[in-house]
RNA sequence: GGGCAGGUGGCAGAGCGGUCAAUUGCAUCAGACUGUAAAUCUGACGCCCAAGCGGCUACGGGGGUUCGAAUCCCUCCCUGCCCA
């Protein structure tokens, strides 16, 4: 099981510093979870992870479903040794593949509306990539195409045979369209999830409720009194967050009101530079989020003045490292011109670079997030 | 010197009488990306512009046939391969 050490409350805002103590070692709060959605960090080695400076991964039930399947994990003797990763781990739920796959494609949209939108997503209306029903949902496998049905009891037992320290309930994650409606209803269907969760469950692996009911207030606050009536050892803060950051903020505050003090508080899929600061403030001790990762690999490098294209030719005349004030291997010993010299000709160590040093320099931001709460400045 | 094959937008390469300012790929430019569908996707890409089934200049150069030519004919220039 997970215990949170809490060893400061912010003062000043809902911050707390934290340890969590997990089967697989501490890890600091707040903390930054990297995505490793196929049991690897996409172009890194596990070595190279920790070095970045995390001890705490996610995985994703749905994607190592269809491959390799849990069986295949399990034989192998876990996750953990599988993927040879020695901290902790999570393994998502394949909920938020309910979203991702459905309303997520058929509006491309993600989870934070980007554009205001008068489209709603109505009570009745079904995503025409999934068939969600009452018990689950029917999936396509995205290897072969062979329908899939997926719900909070296979869920589970597929994250017991993949065996992360920390499982996540199966919820349906709802779109920012989705309507006042839409959005209750569907929160009945995730609170019934949780509850099967739960009963379902027969391993020792810390299982995280989550909390939904997408940008209305009395939803947002029911949902979190409810799942954390039930006996999680930890939350999860799902769905969408509004249309801007303030709304998202709002949002998360709404929920960590209503949550027990004492238990993590894990914020699904939010971590843009920009988040890391408001988010912990408001009282989240763990996030994971794609975009270090992600932005690497279409050519993006965070820096301390936002973020550069790397594959814009510009680059290729600055001999200065991404960002001067960055610790990193990477910023310590290549040129902006020779990596904006590998993305621009597809070398993969063109991605593996900047993602490392996306994931070093996101998690550089958390830390010193940590040192302001210890120091009374958050 | 002879034979054959070619010369198309920054490059490669389609088109072979009208619907061609010209398929496609690359390059270039711009944009997107928040529990990974994602080393991905979208858009622009001759010039002008009051932006429109708009004007102008364009498929090696010149000339011709035709209502109409990148597409057919003549000629010149150039390139590749083969034979001397």
């Amino acid at each position: 099981m997970i215990e949170l050490k809490i060893l400061k409350k912010s003062k000043r805002s809902a911050a707390r510093l934290g340890i969590l103590k997990t089967p697989h070692g501490e890890v600091e709060t707040p903390a930054l979870v990297p995505v490793a959605t196929r049991a690897v960090v996409k172009t890194l080695t596990t070595d190279e992870v920790r070095r970045a400076g995390y001890s705490l991964l996610i995985a994703n039930t749905f994607h190592l479903h269809f491959r390799p399947g849990e069986a295949v994990v399990k034989k192998a003797g876990g996750l953990h040794k599988f993927m040879n990763w020695k901290g902790g781990l999570m393994t998502d739920s394949a909920g938020f593949q309910v979203f991702s796959l459905g309303f997520g494609r058929d509006f491309g949209t993600g989870k934070i509306a980007l554009e205001k939108s008068d489209r709603k997503i109505t009570v009745n209306e079904k995503p025409r990539g999934i068939k969600i029903m009452e018990d689950g949902v029917v999936f396509r496998s995205p290897v072969d195409g062979r329908e899939v049905f997926l719900g909070p009891k296979e869920s589970i037992k597929i994250q017991e045979a993949l065996g992360a320290d920390i499982i996540f309930a199966f919820d349906e994650c709802t779109s920012p369209l989705a309507d006042y409606e839409y959005t209750k209803t569907s929160l009945l269907k995730t609170h019934r999830w949780a509850e099967i969760c739960l009963k379902s469950q027969k391993s020792r692996q810390a299982l995280y409720g989550i909390v939904q009911g997408g940008k209305f207030k009395d939803l947002r606050k029911e949902s979190a009194r409810r799942i954390a009536g039930l006996d999680f050892p930890g939350f999860g803060i799902g769905g969408e967050f509004g249309d801007d950051k303030k709304k998202m903020v709002e949002m998360v505050r709404w929920v960590v009101e209503e949550l027990p003090e004492k238990k993590p508080r894990h914020l699904l899929g939010i971590g843009s530079p920009k988040d890391i600061r408001p988010i912990i403030e408001a009282g989240v001790d763990a996030f994971d989020c794609t975009i270090p990762t992600h932005y690497a690999r279409h050519g993006t490098a965070f820096v301390s003045s936002g973020k550069l294209d790397l594959g814009k030719t510009r680059f290729l005349k600055e001999q200065k490292a991404l960002d001067k004030n960055c610790r990193c291997e990477v910023c310590q010993t290549y040129s902006r011109s020779y990596l904006s010299h590998l993305i621009r000709a597809q070398e993969i160590t063109g991605l593996r670079l900047l993602t490392f040093h996306n994931l070093f320099f996101f998690n550089q931001l958390v830390e010193s997030a940590r040192k302001d709460i210890k120091k009374g400045k958050i």
